[in-house]
DNA sequence: TATGAATGAGGATTCATTCAT
DNA sequence: GATGAATGAATCCTCATTCAT
């Protein structure tokens, strides 16, 4: 019935040393690094954090020193993994390019930066369990959706204006320029042991068909100077 | 998904009359209608069974009639809905059509047979539960995925020879073509709240992209004759 | 994070038959029976429900199926119990007696109805938990405390009006009526092993000091033709 | 409640200088009046030691340096606090005094050196806890029950010999000298929010009920030389 | 067939106690 | 002595599945 309010519990315990603090860092780390792990593999719901606790090679109550609870845990996940890479989309310096380069150098850090990396998890995490968690899409859209949109309007816009893109599409909808990443993550997901799609070849691909590329035809095209991916 | 000893049930009682058999598939529907609804709202491994009976209108006991259990229950939600679509995309007569007619039909099948209906939540859930429902996602590959592919590969691939397409891009991945429609049941499940999204808008956008149309700008494109989205 | 709105369970499940009914009635019976005696032995918290449900003999889920949780079974236990009694003190012929023979009838169901049944364990409960249970308290005290009072202060004060009472102490507090009775269930569940306590004979000798009785001196005291104790 | 192995550590640490046996002491003291406030408020088993700590301003650990676990340090505490006061009330001087002044003493004494105390919940949580700690229970009989009892008995005994009292009842059961006192604990901690009730009138009620005092109501009573409660 | 009460394995969370620093 | 991070046993509650009616 009534309750003593429970306060919440620090997230991050007080320290004292220095050394306490690597270990705690680390301890955090490694708790986050296996709840990826399971979450990636089992879902949100499906999880068992008594497996997270036996792959970060910690105690289960372990956990709830470092975090409140379950949902807590799996928003601090995201977070954590997504926090660093927002800002590498939205550099200033890119207003200055032409669209494709733009859109090679946004390809690029997707097929290195994500794809690459267990943050490809993370988002695929953000995608499935997403409408389960408004909180988190709450966050995923204002710290990662918004500002790449922030960034990447203005620029097409004015290179609609220019004359540089054929007509104001990407402008209007840049997340046709991302459209294919989903397409990555949820395939490589499902259907690789089916088709395996390498998705390097799959953005590049993608940009030819928005930036005109008239010939390519797989391996060729990887010799052509235009992309670095 | 890990299965115990289960003996296998008749997966549909057996019927005498012919009421019977009407009042059956009825409830089968019913069933599986009201599962569409919990497994969209909750994801499968939250969603109770419980739920779905209420919602149904009958007895927990009596989805067990019609379904071995809950894993059972959810893949045939996904295989009743989505086969009677698969044929539409893979019709013959569409080979003899230039592919940005193609590209218009699957954009306009794809707005009103599927994200007008509830056969959204069903691909939202293939998407979302895919990973951890190998079989689903075998089923979808194999009787969605791979006909719509098997279909339009020659179909683009002539054209790229014709020299109707810039260069071989979709034929390579058609995957690009139905991207946006990915983008489009994503952001409509997690975003909208914070930036609805036209999906008619976004498919005629990408369709600009791809096939030209050099001038545009939301509602006037509306009255261009070219497609009828 | 959000949860869908538990719907409460049903204090009692729905019924179709009438052997069913008995039988529900009786499980239910069967769970606060164990119930009681747990929570007597070893209090609210330290109980462990699936103590409880071996004791009745039920599955641990059972009991979740006629109660919503463990604080709710404990509710109803002590509503279960208490509830009968209160009318028994309360009754409307009272009023016309001098107040010794209501004190004496007041001792009589104590030691009766309650101190030699279970709900003597049921008040003990009230008394051990009460003050962790704003619920329990406030539906013991408008059940029985309030209604007792209620009936007691009218007639005590007309007692005292009619010089019945050497002064109006038990009518402005009615407690000290019944004081002893608590003494003795607080006494009996802790010291009764080191000095054991005759409840009827303290009731006994409560009465003689509030009414007189010049003699008594224990079992003689018994002969008297005065109480039926 | 059930043991382990637990082996036995020292109830004080060892000491060194005066100083450290003043910051001992001092430590000690904090503990236990934290834990009073936490058990009072919580009950034992509801109390989490955290809670204590953090009240006393100590480490959890530091609590097992000075007590060997929960049980010890309940149990301690009431022992603390009650080993003082039982001398009062046993006081050889009272036998020289009419059993109505010293119900008056007893009184007294409760209202102020109890009531007025923390010590109100030190008896509460006897009261609530005790059956379930028989040692508890077994220290308060002897050290408080039995003393008060044995100091008594003969008093009144002897005054029911002189006559002083209208028959034997409080020689018999000198519990019926305190009854109020424990209605009046009880009542304060469950009902005092339905109907506030005043220990210093309810304890002259009785006392006129059971000494006579033919007139009272209540303020007015207040200026009666009779007692000074 | 249909029901829904009953089951009990499963999993999140708590907290007394330990122990390395 | 003190600390407080770590442990893991303990316990509440859920829900897929069964089965007597």
């Amino acid at each position: 019935m009534q309750q003593k309010g429970r306060r919440s519990r620090a997230a991050v315990p007080a320290l004292a040393g220095n050394a306490r603090m690597a270990r705690q860092a680390e301890r955090r780390g490694a708790i986050l690094a296996a709840a990826l792990e399971e979450f990636a593999a089992s879902g949100f719901a499906a999880t068992r954090l008594d497996d997270v606790a036996r792959r970060a090679g910690v105690a289960k109550g372990t956990i709830y020193l470092y975090f409140n609870d379950k949902e807590h845990l799996f928003q601090e996940l995201v977070r954590a993994e997504l926090s660093p890479i927002v800002g590498a989309v939205a550099t200033p310096q890119m207003a200055q390019l032409p669209p494709q380069a733009i859109a090679e150098i946004i390809a690029d850090i997707f097929v290195r930066e994500i794809f690459g990396t267990r943050r490809k998890d993370v988002i695929r995490l953000v995608i499935t369990e997403g409408a389960r968690f408004p909180k988190l899409a709450e966050f995923y859209y204002h710290e990662v959706i918004e500002r790449v949109m922030t960034a990447l309007r203005p620029i097409l816009t004015r290179a609609v204006e220019r004359g540089e893109l054929p007509n104001d599409a990407l402008a209007r909808f840049p997340q046709l320029l991302v459209a294919p990443a989903l397409v990555a993550l949820v395939w490589n997901s499902m259907f690789d042991r089916f088709a395996p799609l390498d998705v390097r070849d799959l953005m590049r691909a993608h940009l030819d068909l928005l930036f005109g590329e008239r010939t390519s035809s797989g391996k060729s095209a990887r010799n052509s100077p235009r992309n670095s991916l």
